[in-house]
DNA sequence: CGTTTTTGACCGGCGC
DNA sequence: GCGCCGGTCAAAAACG
């Protein structure tokens, strides 16, 4: 491993997810975004995640039936079916001492949902890229014994350039970088 | 008036 | 099989 200035981080809120975590550091590119000092550290999908990064996303398939609304079937039933094919994007986490819970890394979001968790105290927050075929969901909850820290837990990845309204965008920006 | 936030209901997975 | 738990939807309110 090379060496990284950042730090592992051995506690972590979701009891679940116990010692499934693959601290990944990647650093470097992660921490530009970042203006303030931060713990970072990102998982994959640990057997599938990282490994096939180049992995396509096959799933437009679906995307296209979510125009038959009328179809008898509930919609909320199709995205079960969406669901059922199981997430294996990968998931990028920020853990950061901000008095704010939304961190502005250029991209706009759309909160979609608020639930309060077990273990937590405090409500988590569950925002969504307003971009059209962008789907990269984003998570944010405060830890119960650090009200001032935050984490921010990033769910796929972007098919445009971040905070772009202008002409010049194209999607062919995802071969720039691995995760971002 | 369009878009986002709020909020309760709901569903699937998992554990018992 | 049932209940808990975490994530999402969707309708109305709130916001500009």
């Amino acid at each position: 491993m090379e060496s990284s200035s950042l730090k592992t981080i051995a506690e972590f809120p979701s009891p679940k997810l116990k010692e499934d975590i693959t601290c990944h550091f990647e650093g470097s590119q992660l921490l530009s975004l970042q203006r303030s000092s931060a713990n970072l550290w990102t998982w994959g999908g640990v057997n599938e995640g990282i490994a096939s990064n180049t992995m396509m996303r096959n799933e437009d398939e679906d995307d296209d039936h979510h125009h038959n609304k009328n179809l008898g079937i509930s919609p909320m039933k199709m995205k079960k079916i969406k669901a059922r094919r199981k997430l294996r994007e990968p998931r990028f986490c920020f853990k950061t001492m901000s008095d704010v819970d939304v961190l502005d890394d250029g991209y706009k979001w759309r909160k979609y949902g608020q639930k309060v968790v077990k273990n937590t105290q405090h409500p988590r927050s569950y925002y969504r890229c307003t971009q059209d075929n962008c789907r990269v969901k984003k998570r944010v909850e405060r830890l119960a014994d650090d009200p001032r820290m935050v984490i921010t837990t990033y769910e796929g990845r972007h098919v445009h350039s971040p905070s772009h309204d202008d002409d010049d965008s194209q999607a062919s920006s995802q071969l720039s970088n691995f995760f971002w």
